[in-house]
Order: C-alpha cells, then sequence, then structure tokens
DNA sequence: TGATTATAATAACATAATGTTGAATTGTCA
DNA sequence: TGACAATTCAACATTATGTTATTATAATCA
C-alpha cells in the first residue's frame, strides 16, 4: 500500500510533502491545509501524495518522528560525557543547538496551531533519556517517586525549551542550561534526598 | 454567523454535540471523527452542528474550555486558603478531585489522538495562578528567573498530573501534593533561594 | 391559555475533498 | 542500455462540507 522505497524520486516527494505541510503550518492552521493545498504548492500530482502517506495527520506525525529521530541521535552522540558529572549540559546544549538550527519546523510543531502530540512525544524522548541519569544518582530511590520526579522533571524542560523558544532565545544558552540544572536539581533532592553517588 | 442564543434547543444541540465528540474521542482518533459521525450518533441534523460550530476543531476547543472554565472557577473559590501558607493544596487538592470526577473528558482531552492544545492551555492556567503565590513569596527575585521557574513548575504539575492519570490514580491524593509541594518548592528554592516571606 | 413572533432544526442542494484506479511517461539503478 | 519502479494524468465513485429554503419548536405577550 505505502510507498517507503529509498528510490531517489520517492525521498525527493517525501521531502518536498513535508516542507510544503512544514511551509504551510507557518501559513495557516492544520485543520485548515488539504492534500491538495500541499501538492499544488509543490507543483506535484495530488495521487502521488497517497502513494506515501495516508492523510495530512500521517505526514504531520512523519515531520515529527524525523525532528525526534534527529534529536535521539544527538543524545547519543553525547551519552556517555554524563556519566560521573552532576550536569546535564553535555546533551543539553547540543540538543538546544539542534533546535535552534531547525528553529522553522521546530516552530510549526511546538506552535498551538498544530495538531499531533509532540509535546508529548518530546515529553517521552526526555524521559527515556533523563531515567539513566537519575537512577545513577539515586540507585536505591523509590521507583514510583522516581518516575513522577521524572515526568515532572521531563515536562519541565519542556517548559523551560518552550519558553526560550517563545521568547526568541533572548537569554544565553549558558543561562538556560544553568537554570535547568538548578531547577531540575532541586526538584530532584527534594523529593529524594541528596544522591548517594555522583 | 455563529449561533450562541440561550435557547433551550440550542443548549441541548450544544450540550448534545460535545458529549457526542467526547464519546467519539473514546472510540477512536479525533482525525477520524466527521461532522456527520457527531450528528448521527446523537441523532441530530447535520446542519445543526454548523449552526453552532464552524468544524470539528471548534466543537473540540469548546470542550476545552469548558474543562478549563471549570478548572479556574474551582480555582477561584480557593484561591483565599493559599495565602500565608507554604503549600498549594488548598488549591491543587479540590482541582485533582474535579479531574477524577470528570475523569472521562478528561482522559479524552489529555489523550495523545486528541488534536489540540489542551496542554497548552491548561499551561497557562497554571502558569497564571501560580505566578500569584510565587510573587508573594519571592518578592525581589529577578523578573525572567520567576518566569522561566514557573514555566518549569507549570509543564512540570502537567507531568505530574498525566502520570497519575495515566496510572489510574494509582498513589493517593496526599502523597501526589506531598510530592507536587516538595518538587516546586525544591526547584524554586534551588533557583531563588530561600523565599523571603511566606 | 392561545396567538404571535423569533429562531432553531431540518431536508435538500451544490460544491469541494478524498481515495482509488489504469494507462502513459519519466527517472533510477544495476 | 534496459528492466524496473515511481510519477503523472485523467477519471471515477464516494464521502464530507457548507449553504439555503422550509418546517417545527420555543419564547413572548395579550
Amino acid at each position: 500500500m505505502l510507498n517507503h522505497s529509498d528510490d531517489r524520486r520517492a525521498r525527493r516527494s517525501r521531502r518536498l510533502l513535508k516542507q510544503g505541510l512544514s511551509e504551510l503550518l507557518r501559513e495557516k492552521k492544520f485543520s485548515d491545509i488539504s492534500v491538495r493545498d500541499i501538492t499544488d504548492r509543490m507543483d506535484m500530482n495530488r495521487g502521488t501524495f497517497y502513494l506515501h502517506y495516508t492523510d495530512t495527520y500521517d505526514l504531520l506525525h512523519n515531520l515529527e518522528e524525523d525532528v525526534l529521530k534527529d534529536a535521539q541521535e544527538v543524545i547519543d552522540e553525547h551519552r556517555e560525557e554524563i556519566k560521573g558529572v552532576n550536569t546535564l549540559k553535555p546533551i543539553f546544549s547540543p540538543l538546544l543547538d539542534y533546535i535552534v538550527e531547525h528553529r522553522n519546523v521546530c516552530e510549526s510543531l511546538f506552535g498551538n496551531n498544530a495538531s499531533s502530540d509532540f509535546i508529548g512525544k518530546l515529553h517521552q524522548l526526555i524521559y527515556r533519556n533523563g531515567s539513566e541519569l537519575i537512577c545513577r544518582r539515586w540507585l536505591n530511590a523509590p521507583k514510583e517517586r522516581m518516575e513522577y520526579l521524572m515526568n515532572f522533571a521531563a515536562y519541565g524542560t519542556i517548559g523551560l525549551i518552550r519558553r526560550w523558544f517563545d521568547t526568541n532565545m533572548g537569554i544565553s544558552k549558558k543561562d538556560l542550561l544553568d537554570m535547568a540544572d538548578r531547577l531540575i536539581n532541586g526538584a530532584a533532592v527534594q523529593l529524594l534526598g541528596e544522591p548517594q553517588q555522583l
């Protein structure tokens, strides 16, 4: 049914469709964007759309997955650097760089007119990767508390990023990173006590 | 164009349409719900829908607004109780009661299939009401820091609620409230220092 | 209460969007 | 180059959308 080939033309079509949606999202609400809108703008046949995606939601979700996959790769590249240190900066810093670099598509996905679960997926990403760090520092903490802490911290971090984003990166990256470390650490220590090891 | 009258028939129609959407959201994705789906289920004419809402998104947003309006009322009823105390429990507790009581519609709106900005709106609600408390305790804190703290805490709180919700309220309300107080307070103290007044 | 007025609900309609198909054409990659 | 795969194009049936006269119902008032 759906085409997922590696053909150069197919890649081009998928790229163009994503680009078209991304552009349109900056102009109008997702609910007002039709398949025809996207294909017309990119000068492609409407039928081509259905070779690759089932509907506009499917395309949007693929757009999200692209961004999240990139983000995960950035994290993986720096995973080793947070072992033994008491900060999330080594991971958080390149992640912010990525967001700034791709601010256009990120803005579309963050935007309140986008119809998706980008926030939920982003939360899972942060949760997944943050748990590792927390587990290492609080080895014997109650599992349940740790999970609530992680949910609090993961969503809280999204709040920080969104604020930074909405104020056009008005403060320096360093200041943001310092605040993130302090907020997360403060919350963690208050809930779980002093960490057992670094 | 759109009808917002107090007519008994109009009220009934709007109530039925919201109920229909709410029910359908528990069965399938928002993207698969058409105007016809909703009106057919409620045994009303499809045209009636357009007398009250422009499209399914409009209806969904109205459903959200209802819940958020209720939540704001709950908060307003208990606003006085947090003056001079070092806890959010007096407000947070009845809010959780409301969520439990209306868990069906809340589940639909929280759910990752819903296409909306419910999280964003909920964040604004918490932000608006929480700022007051923070401002009172840290009178001379830098404005910028306070804003980042509030974004962190507001989103973090959503994380707690969602975790609680997703685990079917698996822990007692008291435990959740205790954790919320500690997490928020820990983050705040770490970022802003000890509060100047209670 | 019964008549009057206002407006909500309905049915019918025209238009637009969707999703699919088959044939012709073009671009890829081995 | 040649086999293959993807795109295009046109056409189609189906479904969804949005509007408009008409009918039915609720609110108002004598």
